[in-house]
DNA sequence: TTTT
DNA sequence: TTTT
């Protein structure tokens, strides 16, 4: 059991790009969620210069990726249902480094501002999600992120 | 809207320590879940040396925390529920580093293994769960981790 | 465990009530959430006066259930973060029924129509969330719904 | 968005049916979720005869529903990962009836007591989990149940 | 740095 | 109609 649901705002316009064998799709962005702070908290950390929001890395692969990298831009309010995962790499000094990002099964669009949408008539919005089977035997080497 | 559900086994003992100021407990482990595979990448994967598991580092504040100290060992098989957290450090060669992380709302424990519940008779197994308020506002430079 | 995210319009306006004893505020609505439906089969379920949308009751407590009353109106998108309960009363008939319904831990405000927001400007658009323990050891007996 | 996670026990054995056009098994069963109660609620509702937990009724599809009917019986424990569905009927006295049920994507089982498992030793024990597309475009007449 |  |  593996399940995350989370709500927040592109902080970049996402990155597409495709593997290298069969050129399946993917698009990688991340996504600023506002911590749960007490007013008095909130103002003592961003005094202090620290973050008050939470930034999650998000991987959509296939047909779903490519809308996203169609359809979103940064501050772009999304909802995305999906699992954590965990990989590594190695890093240019030839450490290890350890990455966890949320693989999205599902992206919601819940805001139309004008970020590549280019409609900000909600007479007309909808809230059609994208679905994938979120499932991509990819070879972690193959991997272009 | 940050909520993410996990079920895995604890790759390692909790450890346990206290804040410096008013002496909150905090217990960190990992957890391991198995990725969703095909028996035939799986094998592919291990037999690539690569991990067929998902690595997630769980967070849990306060007597909850002492409790997972106190009752969690290594191999022992839990649900979490809670919301992924960002954080950054400064590594020892001066650069930032970024950590991703679950803070746990609550923790259940799902079997009775031997590792410190000592208790493998089912008949008096309960599935007692643990609840914290997941709400600490600590300073980022208190963290003992 | 017991977790839900939700993210769906209210089909109506919230309605408000209080407990009998101290007066504790209660707030129910019902959200539409369309299913997951292939055009086809959607338009053939249309065609046959079928619903398109899961329709769920939500029950919000305390001050949270007053904000809902306060702030949301039919067709307002929310998203919602709880638990689901099940609960039992006596039919007129004297037949013992039963509901199933969602309780509020969370709402997230992810619109801002016309109704009783009257705010439709973006940029002053906040995406505060409201927060409750979700716990409340009330009487069957004193719930008013 | 509509994602659920419960675990929790089956309050009896699972009941196998299947489609009457192609024949999709589909297996329904209720699992118990103790309600979060303190020690002195959950004996005052007790004592009062109220009953301690929610009670969910669950919907497995196809091949993972079959294998719910193999495997599961009364008093397992199981993790589901799935969706809020609501549905009507006609009841026999002609009045229509409401449900709220939930569709299991995924269901784990979580303990391995004698029913219908008939393995009580944890070194064989697997987490094992079981998958299903989740979605399934049946015609509301044709479902049997 | 990983569990069964 | 409910499980441990």
């Amino acid at each position: 059991m593996n399940s995350v649901v989370l709500i927040g705002r592109l902080t970049r316009d996402p990155e597409l790009r495709y593997l290298p064998n069969g050129g399946t799709a993917v698009s990688t962005f991340s996504i600023a969620i506002d911590k749960e702070l007490s007013r008095e908290k909130k103002q003592e950390m961003e005094s202090k210069g620290q973050p008050t929001a939470d930034f999650i890395n998000i991987v959509v692969w296939g047909k779903q990726g490519e809308n996203c990298a169609n359809y979103l831009g940064k501050g772009r309010l999304v909802a995305i249902q999906g699992r954590i995962q965990s990989r590594s790499y190695d890093a240019a000094d030839g450490s290890k480094r350890y990455i966890t990002e949320v693989v999205a099964d599902r992206v919601q669009f819940l805001d139309w501002g004008d970020n590549k949408s280019g409609n900000t008539d909600r007479s007309t919005q909808s809230n059609d999600f994208i679905t994938t089977d979120g499932f991509h035997p990819v070879d972690d080497d193959d991997i272009p992120f």
